[in-house]
DNA sequence: CGTAAGGTTGATAAGACTCAATCCTTGTGG
DNA sequence: CCACAAGGATTGAGTCTTATCAACCTTACG
């Protein structure tokens, strides 16, 4: 619940996110100082936005993670998405009147907020960016997409190896990976609960499949790993 | 597998349906007739576009009912998405090489197709135009995001009794609503088998709440329905 | 230290899948 | 117009997976 703000000309984060760099950085630099974004520093497990508020804003993650998160009427917690540093998250305040989910760091966070209206100043290169932005809705679509077939069509193993594989993707082979999830966490991330991830995690450790220590894992056999993500 | 095809200015599906009729629409007259886009009429259950197949283009579905899927490295495939007619599908051709996604017409449908090539034709109007879809993209974000929160959080009832529910939605209370989806069809778009959703339907048939006669179903007992959907 | 939160483990039960047999529907050809 | 074949749907029995409940362990931290 704790954030800090900074007003700036921290446009930049959008900007630079989005890789429009180039001739654009440099009218930036000049007209888009005035515009109203924020640079916010939040403290672990802050909550950014929540189901309901009215969406103004859209926000690029500078530093940390967050989770999306959607709630039954029953309390049962999915989360719908883990950002990582460099995207975009709440599409939803340029089309909707709410949220229809909560935003919540994990760990320490940086955020820059880009008011929707800051947007509509943005002249002749609101275009360009939108267009950016568009791309990165349509690749956030695909990952849901992924995320559909992983819920609904595989078996609780197979989810867990393919995150795994996943969150471990780009990171060196024979490194300690740290894991910024809870059990709890990667069950809901999973639709699973916190005894079967736990229960996976004991039996892969047991078969020297994967090693843990703190907060952080490190695969041993990467080929046993990539067969239990697809197959039986 | 059967298209015909029939070029001409089609162009008004996408401008027509993305709802920028206005002025937009009188400047479409002159100058977009030269447009390549194709008004395609497809027979019962074939394929639009393939998983893996080069993505340049984006879909309107003019009439019809039309079913993405993605399939498993071990064939189980899981329907992400059940297009109705008005909407936009195939973003993919915006963004990436190759869908990664299957497109599938259930019962006849006519579908326009419109190459990305032919967006950046649009001049000045191009940035109205990528705005809407960026706003449709937006919200197919969000149903995703809903139905991860299906797939991930609720049991098979639960699930089935929203879906119908969604499926139902807009429709007179008392009226038989045709339903498009085989039982293989529902199981698939709900990640479950054939025999648990033919076992609900029976059961709930039993009980009342529901009547089936050919392919169309008749809601008796909203009220518990809704229950269904979010309780126990 | 002592406490609280998170994580593990075991026993049990419920949910959903699998396999298999049977029952419609629907369409086709004689 | 009827008979029959084929695909879809239903139902039942048994099994596997995953959730639930409960106890216990571990770690971090005041």
């Amino acid at each position: 619940m704790n954030a800090q703000k900074s007003h700036m000309g921290e446009f930049h984060c959008l900007i630079r996110q989005l890789g429009i760099l180039t001739e654009l950085d440099a009218v930036t630099e000049e007209n888009l100082h005035n515009i109203e974004a924020e640079h916010l520093n939040f403290s672990a497990g802050s909550s950014v936005y929540e189901t309901g508020l009215p969406a103004a804003a859209v926000y690029v993650l500078v530093s940390g993670y967050v989770k999306l998160v959607k709630t039954t009427l029953l309390g049962k917690s999915q989360i719908i998405r883990i950002v990582k540093a460099g995207e975009v998250f709440g599409f939803d305040g340029l089309v909707a009147e709410h949220y229809n989910h909560s935003a919540a760091t994990m760990g320490d966070a940086q955020v820059c907020r880009i008011p929707v209206a800051a947007l509509e100043d943005l002249g002749e290169h609101r275009a360009e960016v939108e267009r950016q932005i568009m791309v990165r809705c349509i690749k956030e679509l695909q990952r849901a997409d992924g995320r559909l077939l992983e819920l609904g069509a595989k078996r609780s193993d197979e989810r867990l190896a393919s995150f795994l594989l996943d969150w471990c993707q780009l990171m060196p082979a024979d490194a300690w990976i740290p894991l910024v999830l809870s059990r709890l966490e990667i069950a809901q991330f999973l639709g699973l609960t916190i005894e079967t991830v736990s229960r996976l995690f004991a039996s892969w450790k047991r078969e020297g499949i994967l090693k843990e220590k703190k907060q952080a894992i490190r695969v041993m056999d990467w080929q046993r790993l990539k067969l239990l993500a697809e197959s039986h």
